[in-house]
DNA sequence: ATAATTTATCGTAATATTGCGATAAACAAA
DNA sequence: TTTGTTTATCGCAATATTACGATAAATTAT
């Protein structure tokens, strides 16, 4: 079906699934590094880093931005994006309570 | 096309997404909490506990297996699972490296 | 006003994912 | 051996994602 049944699991396990699926593309994760690395920089400087389309990028930004993990800045005709920080730092909070969860002692079943 | 090029990407890219993109739907994500709760289960209860048929758990299990976050051990003619706590390390490692980049200055343009 | 530059959107083809019924496989119990 | 129990696999329908050419929209420069 292509549909997951979102309303069976709980809003936490949505919002993990939900970020976690907006870097399940290496594209967006090579968008978001370059963003890191470079402070912010403009939608042709990322068509240019990576090697896709421009309007490949533009849709891998868009999604981001949608997750608020990004900002984007019109300046004349170019779009300066940046982190949002405050949103990454609360998707990180969210994300660290999913992977650092406490492993079981090592009496486990396998 | 449905594809990620994923000739254009790092390895560590590539890497990030594939972890990423397991834990981008819900199910993966309560499977592997439910493990974590009760250290180790058995699939049905998995597809008790969870409300998906239970071809669709035994594939999302199969999923988190092929990527060795996941073991599974058979007992009788019922399977337990649980974490892999090495490769859950691992994973949580390559993902901090990428989650916990040091957020820019407060100089940024947006 | 016209042309150039940059980004966003539309439309569409190719591929991937999700979910599950049907069924097979593996084992235990009677 | 037959029956029940549990999990895996197959096959398929429905939906989602990815990529990009064409084009629109917005702005600047001439």
């Amino acid at each position: 079906m292509g549909l997951a049944k979102t309303e069976m699991f709980t809003d936490k396990q949505n919002q993990i699934a939900v970020f976690a699926k907006v870097f399940g593309h290496p594209a967006r994760v090579a968008i978001l590094q370059h963003l890191f690395k470079t402070d912010s920089c403009f939608c042709g400087n990322l068509v240019d880093e990576i090697g896709l389309a421009q309007p490949t990028i533009s849709q891998h930004l868009k999604e981001l931005k949608y997750l608020g993990l990004i900002k984007g800045n019109v300046e004349g005709t170019s779009v300066c994006y940046c982190i949002d920080k405050e949103n990454w730092t609360a998707m990180k909070e969210v994300m660290s309570d999913f992977l650092d969860q406490d492993l079981p002692a090592d009496d486990d079943c396998c």
